[in-house]
DNA sequence: AGTACCACCTGACGGC
DNA sequence: TGCCGTCAGGTGGTAC
């Protein structure tokens, strides 16, 4: 589930429930989930502090806390990643925690929030600055908000897949498997085109055309079954067809990751 | 440099 | 009913 949109959506829930709430609580439920840091440093920077503001960048959710009632007082910044099966909870706490939460953190008006992850592939950290972070890791800007000249990077340099370079997270951060599929089939590009064999007006309408997708898929919540009935991405599935013109999807696999494509609206490249 | 494959994990689903 | 293989929206490493 969990890719840009997701994350946007994340995000506007966190800020909507926990913002601006003194944490009493932390239970590390699985300590695998934490990265680099261990379940009493995560309790004793976050005890008594509350969340002031989060940011996101790509598939990376950040919340920075601190004691003072300033919103500029950050001390630090709890970073979640969500890897294939995260997500956030808010309730009211009654002793019971959600199936498959791994952290809850606890405020003061009894309600939790809980980072829940079926899979485990997800991590939770702590960073001091989200600048020197996305640095480290080498995230490349927002898919949503990089410029123009910023995608035009992405097609410097070296041939390989459409899909491939679109899925890059160091080019670009918060395109995943199904919205990077989504963005190829309302741009009429077959995944498999290498990337320098396109014209400039078709990464421009690619360009355009993520951030449409974008853009709609946030506003409709991030739900599949709220998108527009012209979208392929509840199509993903055996007997899928194009939404567009009704001929049967084709599945293949590109980097290791199912890929669907309209093949009479997405034609192959090299003719 | 690009790509294929594997690993990390757990759960759901279809076939037999 | 039960077992087993396969697949799943992410990321990172290795080996051609």
């Amino acid at each position: 589930m969990p890719e840009l949109p997701d994350l946007e959506i994340f995000k506007r829930y966190l800020d909507s429930t926990a913002l601006h709430r003194k944490i009493t609580g932390v239970s590390v439920l699985d300590t695998r989930i934490l990265s680099e840091i261990s379940p009493g440093k995560l309790k004793s920077f976050l005890k008594s502090s509350s969340f002031h503001q989060t940011t996101r960048r790509g598939k990376y959710l950040f919340a920075g806390f601190g004691n003072g009632e300033d919103k500029e007082d950050i001390l630090a910044w709890l970073i979640f990643h969500f890897g294939m099966t995260g997500s956030l909870k808010y309730y009211k706490n009654n002793g019971e925690d959600p199936e498959y939460s791994k952290i809850v953190i606890s405020f003061e008006n009894g309600y939790s929030l809980a980072y829940l992850c079926t899979r485990m592939l997800g991590k939770i950290g702590l960073t001091s600055a989200v600048d020197s972070y996305t640095v480290d890791i080498g995230l490349g800007p927002d898919a949503a908000d990089v410029s123009f000249e910023g995608f035009l990077e992405l097609f410097k340099g070296g041939r390989g897949a459409v899909k491939t370079a679109l899925m890059n997270q160091n080019m670009i951060a918060g395109l995943g498997n199904i919205y990077t599929d989504e963005v190829l089939f309302q741009a009429g590009v077959h995944p498999q085109t290498q990337k320098d064999s396109l014209s400039l007006k078709t990464v421009r309408s690619l360009y355009t055309t993520m951030k449409q997708v974008l853009d709609t898929a946030v506003d409709r919540g991030a739900e599949p079954e709220k998108l527009p009935s012209d979208y392929i991405i509840p199509q993903r599935q055996k007997n899928g067809t194009c939404p567009k013109c009704g001929n049967d999807l084709k599945k293949i696999t590109l980097g290791g990751r199912s890929t669907y494509f309209c093949p009479s609206r997405q034609k192959e490249p090299d003719q």
